[in-house]
DNA sequence: GCCGTTTTCGGCCCGACTGTTTTCAGTCG
């Protein structure tokens, strides 16, 4: 039996969860280990299965002991150790891990002295006060796990929200929290910063001469239910929807370091502090030090050039290879904001589900800067939403019009094709060559299996009608898991027939994925990034779109709609 | 458990806050 790439990153991940737990530490280093080889592969594109033991080894992290895990896993389809661990440490068990205040040393002390074995025991030890006997422990810890069970569940320590809930809240805090004397700047790090589609909580660094003022308004903020500490510089909360936000006041000749440490990730910080330690320095949130003296804090570009580092952008922080290629000067040239041309998925009131009129979508184009965008209202198959052929071909009237009376931005005529189950797409092949350019996409039937969902996108990317494929699984963030799909499959369609991978900025949505999208640089497959808008104020998401391709270390020389019109034009022509 | 332009052994990022303690361990990020 051969085990898949994601199998054998969850037994990493298993491995390294209930380590942290059997060590007693999540800091232990053989834990630290399994997170490391759990990175390097992560960061390592290839296949996994059929390597050798010498092959796995030179993957980053990865030694003699974890290569045989693999191996093992691969051929048995468990692993002993994890098997033992697991024994050791049933679900019931691992479950109080998420109770936040509990750690392995008090789990360990709990199970040992008290038999504490699950949620519901831990619920009988507390009613009976028996906690409170345990050194280190006290009538208050006893309260705090209290609290923390009864909202177990609601939002756990590993609970992840998606960043389309949160993003708006964390900015207007930072925004509140901006606007108070003596501060200078607040802004949202942590995984809002490296723009991650979930995140953990909210972190807010607001760099000021006045940390009292900032860490009063946070304890009297509306938002907050629930305070989780506070101390000078750093006050914790729970907001009414259970979401953990973290403010922390820094010094203003402090921010760059601060912003540094608060946006992570961890594993990019950590690389950074060995950088620190190499040069005989230390890397901290206060700033970066040879011994007493202060080599570099104010801005984060100053602390990278200190290091030896080209800058490194919010959303690259991931511990994928950034710090290497950054060390090296080899970052790519990625793609950014105002390299943007156009937007070639782009609806107008003629879809159903679309709010803004085309002139109001056009003006709206103009005042981004676009010099052309494609509308691509739905095709006919979407009986709510799409089109008649009668209704296209008039509302192509209305854009070509539209295109004269706005000479400053070119409108192509598109249409965003519906994939059916089977891979038909609407219309037919005659009048789907009647439009400028079409985005194919995925609306229904998500549960079909795999192997039928790839020969079905298979199936619409040929159509020579086809220009790119939107959102690739039709997924949304946290709510709707998106069609599973062999990608590399679906890639090396798009590579041969010179197809666009749509990256879709809706918050939302973020699909293709960052990480299909590195695959896609990888593949020599081009992608387009779109906003999907179905009103003015959803052109936002080009900012998003970007942000998700960067993570996806998306280059510039790759995106379609960072090209002139005529390059677009030509393209889609020679396709048919 | 991994790793080596000082090392095949002895290291492995750094600090705030809490609760329980009089100096610190545990947890968290």
């Amino acid at each position: 039996m051969a085990a898949s790439r994601t199998e054998i990153l969850r037994m990493l991940a298993e491995m390294a969860r209930l380590t942290a737990l059997d060590e007693g530490s999540p800091q232990s280093f053989k834990a630290r280990a399994y997170e490391a080889a759990l990175a390097g592969i992560e960061g390592h594109p290839g296949e996994l299965t059929g390597l050798s033991k010498t092959e796995l080894t030179k993957i980053k992290g990865v030694g003699n002991s974890i290569a045989e895990k693999i191996l093992e896993f691969d051929t048995t389809g468990t692993v002993r150790k994890l098997e033992e661990l697991r024994a050791k440490y049933p679900p019931g068990f691992v479950e109080l891990t998420r109770v936040p205040g509990l750690g392995p040393k008090t789990l360990k002390m709990l199970r040992d002295r008290l038999g504490v074995v699950d949620v519901d025991s831990l619920k009988e030890a507390l009613d009976a006060e028996r906690l409170r006997e345990l050194p280190g422990m006290g009538e208050k810890s006893e309260e705090k796990i209290r609290r923390a069970l009864e909202r177990l569940g609601m939002h756990g320590k590993d609970r992840r929200t998606p960043l389309v809930e949160v993003y708006g809240l964390a900015h207007s805090l930072a925004a509140r929290l901006g606007d108070l004397p003596g501060v200078v700047e607040a802004v949202p790090c942590g995984s809002i910063r490296r723009f991650s589609d979930t995140i953990g909580d909210v972190d807010i660094v607001v760099a000021t001469t006045d940390p009292v003022v900032v860490m009063n308004e946070v304890a009297n903020l509306p938002h907050l239910s629930e305070l989780i500490g506070s101390g000078e510089t750093k006050t914790s909360f729970l907001t009414h929807e259970g979401l953990q936000v973290d403010v922390r006041a820094v010094h203003p000749d402090q921010f760059g370091s601060a912003l540094l440490y608060f946006t992570g990730s961890k594993v990019h910080n950590i690389a950074l502090r060995q950088r620190a330690i190499d040069r005989g320095w230390l890397l901290s949130e206060y700033g970066l030090f040879e011994e007493e003296k202060v080599v570099a804090s104010v801005t984060e570009e100053d602390l990278y050039a200190a290091l030896g580092m080209e800058y490194v952008p919010p959303p690259l922080r991931e511990g994928r290879g950034e710090v290497e290629a950054a060390a090296g000067d080899r970052l790519p040239r990625l793609i950014r904001r105002e390299d943007i041309a156009g937007d070639m998925h782009y609806h107008s009131d003629r879809s159903g589900d679309g709010r803004s009129s085309l002139e109001e979508m056009v003006e709206a184009a103009i005042e981004a800067g676009y010099r052309y965008v494609a509308f691509t209202d739905h095709g006919e198959d979407l009986t709510i939403n799409g089109s008649s052929r009668e209704e296209m071909l008039a509302h192509r009237d209305r854009i070509r019009q539209l295109d004269d009376r706005y000479p400053e931005i070119d409108l192509l005529f598109g249409c965003e094709l519906n994939i059916g189950p089977d891979g038909s797409l609407d219309y037919d092949p005659g009048f789907r060559l009647e439009f400028d350019w079409c985005v194919a996409s995925i609306h229904s039937h998500f549960d079909l299996p795999a192997e039928q969902q790839t020969i079905r996108v298979l199936k619409a990317l040929s159509d020579p009608a086809v220009n790119a494929i939107g959102h690739l699984t039709g997924r949304y963030v946290g709510r709707r898991p998106g069609v599973e799909l062999d990608v590399d499959a679906v890639l090396e369609g798009l590579a041969t027939t010179g197809v666009a991978l749509e990256i879709n900025g809706a918050l939302d949505r973020l699909d293709a994925t960052d990480e299909v999208a590195r695959r896609a640089m990888a593949a020599g497959v081009d992608v387009v990034i779109d906003t999907d808008s179905h009103h003015t104020r959803e052109l936002i998401r080009m900012d998003y779109g970007v942000r998700w391709a960067q993570r996806g270390w998306v280059t510039v020389d790759r995106v379609l709609n960072a090209r002139p019109i005529e390059e677009i034009r030509a393209r889609v022509a020679a396709r048919r």
